[in-house]
RNA sequence: GCCGAAGUGGCGGAACCGGCAGACGCACGGGUUUCAAAAACCCGAGCCCCUUCAUCGGGGCGUGGGGGUUCGAGUCCCCCCUUCGGCACCA
């Protein structure tokens, strides 16, 4: 055995012992209590895990780690979201096929994540793109079928010319393609889509049941965007009517025109003679710009057209002008408001664009200079005035009902989920378009669609999956009469696969089922659930929607996934860039003079910090930190950086810290490169045996609360303790090895080793704490003179106030500060100060 | 613009319920070791001032800025500034 600390042979041996004796394994039917930890699976993408995917899988592998010692049964597997545009662009720029591309880098992401310790059960690996796993994803989606909650429709969608596909509204920034910045253009196509919105109040209300960060929450309401009014019915004069949607039927007294959006069906149809030009002009117009460009009009420059036409207000009786204009949106409510100039803003700077007349209907506002949003009094509204808003709300709407000119409504933001993709590597839409024109599901039976072979898996570019081009494949028939069939070409999106996968893990090689509803009621929910905040509402919103569903068809035990969720922080770093922006690496940074520059060349850069990617040539590469230092030492310094769930930044120096404490640890517990260490057999006494529970205390308080900075902090302070005891307790050596072991797992094993243990430290029990060595016989107290520290006396921890008192007033300084003066007040915090008010 | 989170030494960060601000670490300075360096180890330190040969000691100021509550405020209340996230014509 060396004497030295030597990670290279070290880590890789418990690596093999984890491994080969299944440590990390569970089985089902352990009597122990369970513990569920997951943390979002990641894309293997072909650049590999650096420092910020470390800090991911280092919080959930603490926390599963922690939770074996205390007993639990943990369930912490890992698989790949192998499937998408991220994968799919990485095989067509390095020109190989995608599966090929994916096993590569799973790979290298399985070595990565061996190298930090990770304690995965390997054996429930799974993986998006294997068909013994989408077979199930592409079930689900038929049970989806069936239900009503997938179908087919003819949807704007974001279609990107230059990467010849259609995109999610994730990947489009600002008009622009997430991957490549080209532009994004909205064109109708035929897609399949989910019910979602079907969902939307229980996605909101079972928000209520979950222990999730508020702030996820909150992003998740305001995108589900529940809103509570009326329709109401606006008659055209001259015949036909159209509907508006409102939130403030109060107001209705005080709508003074109707505007609809460009898409609207009716602008057509209603618009006069005179009008038509005009009006076919700015529809046009508003169909060519795109998302980005209608965004950036912004409000101060609202636009639209009149229509020619008149509608009746249901409640005045009166004629409103009726208008297009782009900033009414299609695709929410009826696609068409009542305008309330007087008490809406947007209303009202279209109002004063275009000189239509502004009503005031509540008071306690001046509708002449701005709307009136707030509350007020109902004026100038027949039998609403002298009600508030709110009163006003409810009469309006029993008296549209009574005269059916409108109903009492509920609308939402959220829009039902555009589930197909023009693209090969993506799961196949188990649908059959029969000869007869019949769409009709793939039977359960005929599972898995497997995607055939394909020369070409770059999308076709005319906006049709590359599926299309194989006849055979696509060129089918029912099975269930031999009549011809055609496949459906369109594929799943990538998070299809996202949406169940913590189910599978529970059962991952069941054939018969996606998961044995057994084993789902002993494992469900997840526990710990933990992930980056950029998944908030996209994946969440979707997984939750899964697993809904699925419990509505009894086939899972819970309404709700994750029962709480942990978001981590980003790890950021310095990123260099030029003028034209491109990043480049640190290592080719001059940073000697007063502006940085590029080395090669003198080029000024700028500095900024941003989340690490490799794109930006800021990130260091897991194996790189490893190579450096250890490990552990990576382990601990993503931990000990910042708390988990801020952003922190991640330097060159980063590791330092982290790694000292680990040569020092090893020095105090293993011994010196030239001896070992002296140990006894004597039980820790005195101020060490304090020292010792007291870490465990913290640092089991600290790990509860995903305190890892702290807890690191607490360790490095009991090794101080340790470093000066000669000869060194046995037992205060092993506490600190088996409070170190989660968070620092190989070194931790090793040690125990050394200490004479058969067994694997991630299996023994975790440390618990004696009240009685945590209590003090003394206590200094600090001593103020009108809130000012003068000095600290140490007492007795028995000692009552009054004598707390006299022994602060003995103390010489603070007599000085009392000379003279009268004391007016004593007051005394127990075990923390004493504070003598004087006058 | 709206909503949310956060501003603490040169830096990352700590501080349970309002009770000695700066734990722990980095960088820094000094030292040990070394032919020398690296590595490692030990010691020091918020800033300013007084006292002192150096010490020891003492005082003032300090948690983005301004006000307030309190014996006492990083922590609570009001106003403002900055940064980072999210949403952004959702009627």
């Amino acid at each position: 055995m060396s004497p030295r600390y030597e990670p290279t042979e070290i880590e890789p041996r418990w690596q093999r012992r984890w491994e080969e004796s299944g440590a990390f394994a569970v089985r089902d039917g352990d009597p122990r209590p369970k513990k569920y930890v997951l943390v979002m699976f990641p894309y293997p993408s072909g650049s590999g895990l650096h420092i910020g995917h470390a800090a991911v899988y280092s919080i959930s592998d603490v926390v599963a780690r922690y939770a074996r010692m205390r007993g639990f049964q943990v369930l912490h597997p890992m698989g790949w979201d192998a499937f998408g545009l991220p994968a799919e662009q990485y095989a067509i720029t390095h020109g190989v096929h995608p599966r090929e591309a994916v096993r590569r880098n799973v790979d290298n992401f399985k070595a990565q994540l061996r190298y930090i310790g990770c304690s995965y059960d390997w054996s429930r690996e799974i993986d998006t793109t294997d068909p013994s796993y989408y077979r199930w994803t592409q079930w689900i989606f038929l049970r989806l079928l069936e239900k009503g909650l997938a179908y087919e429709a003819e949807m704007p969608v974001n279609w990107c010319p230059a990467l010849g596909t259609v995109l999610a509204n994730e990947e489009v920034i600002d008009g622009r393609s997430e991957r490549g910045g080209h532009p994004v253009v909205r064109v109708p196509m035929r897609q399949w889509m989910l019910r979602i919105t079907a969902y939307a109040d229980r996605l909101l209300e079972d928000l209520d049941t979950v222990d999730w960060p508020e702030f996820v929450k909150r992003m998740q309401r305001e995108w589900i965007g529940r809103s509570e009014g009326a329709e109401v019915v606006f008659r055209v004069e001259g015949g036909g009517s159209f509907e508006v949607f409102t939130t403030r039927p109060d107001t209705l007294f005080g709508s003074t025109f109707c505007v609809l959006a460009p898409e609207h069906a009716l602008v057509s149809r209603i618009t006069t003679a005179d009008r038509r030009a005009e009006v076919e002009a700015y529809v046009a117009a508003a169909a060519r710009k795109s998302e980005r460009e209608r965004l950036a009009a912004d409000e101060k420059e609202k636009t639209g057209v009149f229509t020619g036409a008149y509608a009746v207000n249901p409640a005045t009786g009166g004629r409103v002008p009726v208008w297009v204009a782009d900033y009414v949106l299609a695709g929410y409510g009826t696609g068409a408001i009542m305008a309330v100039p007087g008490h809406d803003a947007r209303d009202w700077a279209f109002a004063r664009r275009f000189s239509l007349p502004v009503v005031e209907v509540i008071s306690g506002g001046d509708v002449a200079v701005a709307a009136h949003e707030g509350d007020g009094t109902l004026v100038a509204s027949g039998f609403l005035d002298g009600l508030d808003v709110a009163a006003a709300k409810r009469r309006m709407t029993e008296w549209l009902e009574a005269r059916g000119a409108g109903r009492r409504a509920v609308r939402y933001k959220l829009r039902d989920w555009l589930f197909s993709r023009q693209r090969y590597w993506g799961e196949p839409i188990p649908v059959l378009h029969r000869a007869d024109g019949r769409t009709v599901p793939v039977p359960d039976a005929a599972l898995p669609v497997t995607l055939p072979e394909v020369a070409r898996y770059e999308p076709t570019g005319t906006g049709e999956s590359p599926l299309g081009g194989i006849p055979e494949w696509v060129e089918t028939v029912d099975p269930r009469d031999g009549s011809p069939a055609r496949r459906e070409t369109n594929t799943m999106p990538g998070s299809a696969g996202s949406s169940w996968y913590w189910l599978r893990y529970i059962d991952p090689t069941n054939t018969g089922s996606f998961c044995d509803r057994e084993k789902e009621r002993a494992w469900m929910p997840v526990d710990v659930y933990v992930g980056g905040t950029e998944h908030s509402v996209g994946h969440l919103l979707y997984a939750r929607f899964w697993q809904k569903v699925l419990f509505d068809l009894g086939l899972v035990s819970h309404k709700e996934p994750f029962q709480r969720l942990y978001n981590q922080g980003v790890v950021v770093a310095k990123t260099w860039r030029d003028a034209d922006g491109r990043p480049h690496p640190a290592a080719d940074v001059d940073t000697s003079g007063p502006t940085p520059r590029l080395r090669a060349d003198g080029r000024p850069l700028t500095v900024s910090l941003e989340r690490m990617s490799k794109s930006k040539k800021n990130g260091i590469g897991i194996d790189e930190a490893v190579a450096r230092t250890s490990g552990d030492a990576v382990r601990l310094a993503v931990l000990f950086i910042g708390p988990p769930d801020a952003d922190k930044e991640w330097t060159d120096s980063s590791l330092e810290g982290p790694w000292r404490f680990l040569l020092r640890a090893w020095r105090t517990v293993v011994g010196p490169e030239d001896g070992a260490v002296a140990l006894t057999d004597a039980p820790a006494t005195g101020t060490l045996r304090k020292a010792v529970h007291r870490a465990v205390d913290g640092v089991t308080r600290d790990l509860e609360a995903f305190g890892f900075n702290t807890a690191i902090s607490k360790l490095m302070v009991l090794l101080n303790e340790l470093q000066a005891a000669a000869p060194l307790p046995r037992d205060a050596a092993e506490t600190f090895v088996r409070l170190l072991a989660p968070l620092a797992p190989h070194i931790a094993e090793e040690m125990w080793a050394r200490l004479g243990h058969e067994d694997l430290v991630c299996t023994t029990s975790w440390p618990v704490a004696d009240p009685a060595a945590l209590v003090d016989d003394t206590v200094t107290l600090a001593v103020q003179v009108n809130g000012k520290v003068r000095g600290d006396v140490t007492v007795p921890a028995a000692a009552t106030d009054a004598e707390a008192v006299a022994a602060a007033k003995a103390v010489e300084n603070v007599r000085r500060h009392l000379e003279g003066k009268t004391i007016v007040k004593e007051i005394v915090v127990a075990k923390r100060l004493v504070n003598l008010v004087v006058r």
